[in-house]
DNA sequence: GTGTAATCGAGACGGTACGTCCCGTCTTAGG
DNA sequence: CCTAAGACGGGACGTACCGTCTCGATTACAC
């Protein structure tokens, strides 16, 4: 409803810090009345309104190589993030998701699951295709993908742009597609040379 | 002081949004007229309360091999989170950093920055080594090792252990290894075919 | 409200300065936030609950006489200040309006003004009898019978008494009855001459 | 020394409520350190600065005849309240004086006192004269003199000037040079009709 | 067509933490 | 030994927002 919408004005013109439930309701027109009805939360509205927002960026276009779907899905969730400033939004979610479990859950299985769940089918597809060996774990594969995008979103401290994303891309999938334990050289136990390439 | 042990020890206590400047006040057995004397607000004691538990562990040993050093600096960096609840305090710092550009500036400066400057100290004896490539992005580098650490200790939606962190090391390092950007694919033995224009 | 009575009744028991906001509200059951809501601080409290015990004081019966009805209402208006330490209210509100023109200007119209205008009927009634000179200033004449009330009430330095007020109104009036500045003495029978300028 | 005089010049700046004893130290060039080893509080400052600066005032130079002799006194008296905001001071200090009984004190002793021992020596030299009936209570007749200044002072309810001293003066003064219970119609008892002339 | 119930707006309420201010004490150097 | 400088514990201040609550007014449906 028109709650929605006002929750992720406020949070994009200002910050999490300054909406206040009082704020939203004068915004929608509405009441607090109204809103605690529904609600139990400043964080409830704003991870529903975040996520109507987020709707539409779910999907992975298949592009017949992980590269490039990957590439291009990263792509386009920093731009979501970066554009109508939802970076933002996430962003103080986590941030309020560390004091409040339910929220914590809920940014889970109704932000990361789904996406997360678009990234297997896409690991799917390129294990038939042969692009990606078998044995790699798919939740450290994403994380790798993903991890330093969020990183970079929370802490701020280095930017984010094609060419990175890119690298980034590059460098894990290169890593991803030998086999994850190749040599016998272990874990961390041997201080052997290893050659450049066989690593 | 002892404002700092009052603080680090309540907000591993109960969490940070319990953490009151009373209660610091109270615990320390001082006043609050005198922490704010010194700290311009809650965000800023635990900041410093933080970093002062911190500061042993920003060594990392040299071993001769880039992949055992940092998988035993990301291991210890994840003990450092995990014991002592560590992982909480720099949670909700982030967390509270999103509405307080001050604090964020402070984090990426005296937290992040000399963890990465020892990173890129490693990787410049890894260079010396052969062990990696020179055009590899530093910071990308960095970030595709730490940033699933941080995605994980902030979204808590797998757990972080040592094969976990091993196999996050493994793939990436090895991504590392091989040129960046070479038009084939080189050393990694990529099967399928990458059109040019992904690559 | 039972704001007003926990307001005087803390500051009849201690003092104006030992009375706190967050005391009336624990003592009226209620908090800050609403007695903020309400009044502006304070002493727009106490001032309130003042008035509200004095409502009742502000009469002056008619007496056939203005000697007897100001000696009256005199003696009602000491008994009033005495007895349930209302003196020492009205002693701090005077003490506040000092540095507070708001508090000072709702003294006078709130507190003297009414006052003033019934000593006024007073007068009126006491001239249609010819008891008055028609020529004295009701201003002069009100504060020469109240100013000493209050100056004895502020610096405590002689005791107020029946007998006290009679002398005090006797005199007063005999001195107001002669036409206040006429050359002779007219029916005020001073055995003395008085010098002309004096006169 | 020089603390008075920070004192005095910032009552007179601004009100009492905002002098604060490191004000006082600042304005002084001294520390707060000295100050508290000379004076118990704020109050004590300020009430020795005051008498400091009103000690040439007490005087009443002999003029032959009481009633100018207490006019110029009287007007003498509210020339130096209102030049140099002494006003504010007394004002302030008898406000003061209502939660702080050793300020009490101290105002009736050293201010007051002073000044009816004056008033009293030209009552005494009055009667010398016959101006003054010799049954007049001395203390009740300065009251009714001095009173309605202070009253005015501390309430700010009407204006005083030389015209309004003189037609208090006259007043207060012609009551009280006749005998002051002349008739035989008691205090407040008869409530019989009262002659104009004979009351 | 009207009575009944749910829902709404408006906003007062008790509560809690905030960050500021000033007090009066105490400690530390320096002359 | 007394000073200037200033940190300290203490405690009230007035503000902000929270989440609850009580009100009428407005609707919408059932009778």
């Amino acid at each position: 409803v028109a709650i929605l919408d006002a929750a992720v004005q406020l949070v994009e013109e200002h910050g999490w810090g300054e909406v206040t439930v009082e704020a939203i309701a004068a915004r929608a027109g509405t009441s607090k009345t109204t809103i605690y009805r529904w609600w139990p939360g400043k964080a409830a509205i704003v991870m529903d309104a975040f996520l109507a927002a987020a709707e539409p960026s779910t999907e992975m276009a298949p592009a017949g190589s992980l590269r490039i779907e990957l590439a291009a899905q990263m792509k386009d969730l920093w731009r979501f993030f970066t554009e109508s400033s939802a970076g933002r939004t996430i962003t103080a979610l986590v941030a309020e998701a560390q004091a409040n479990p339910e929220l914590a859950t809920a940014l889970r299985e109704r932000w990361l699951a789904p996406r997360r769940a678009v990234a297997a089918a896409a690991y799917e597809r390129a294990r038939d295709r042969g692009e990606l060996h078998p044995d790699v774990d798919d939740g450290v594969l994403t994380d790798a993908l993903y991890g330093p995008l969020y990183f970079r979103l929370m802490f701020g401290h280095a930017p984010v742009d094609d060419a990175v994303i890119e690298s980034l891309v590059d460098t894990v999938l290169r890593g991803a597609t030998s086999p994850p334990r190749l040599g016998g050289e272990g874990a961390a136990r041997p201080p052997v040379d290893e050659p450049p390439g066989g690593g």
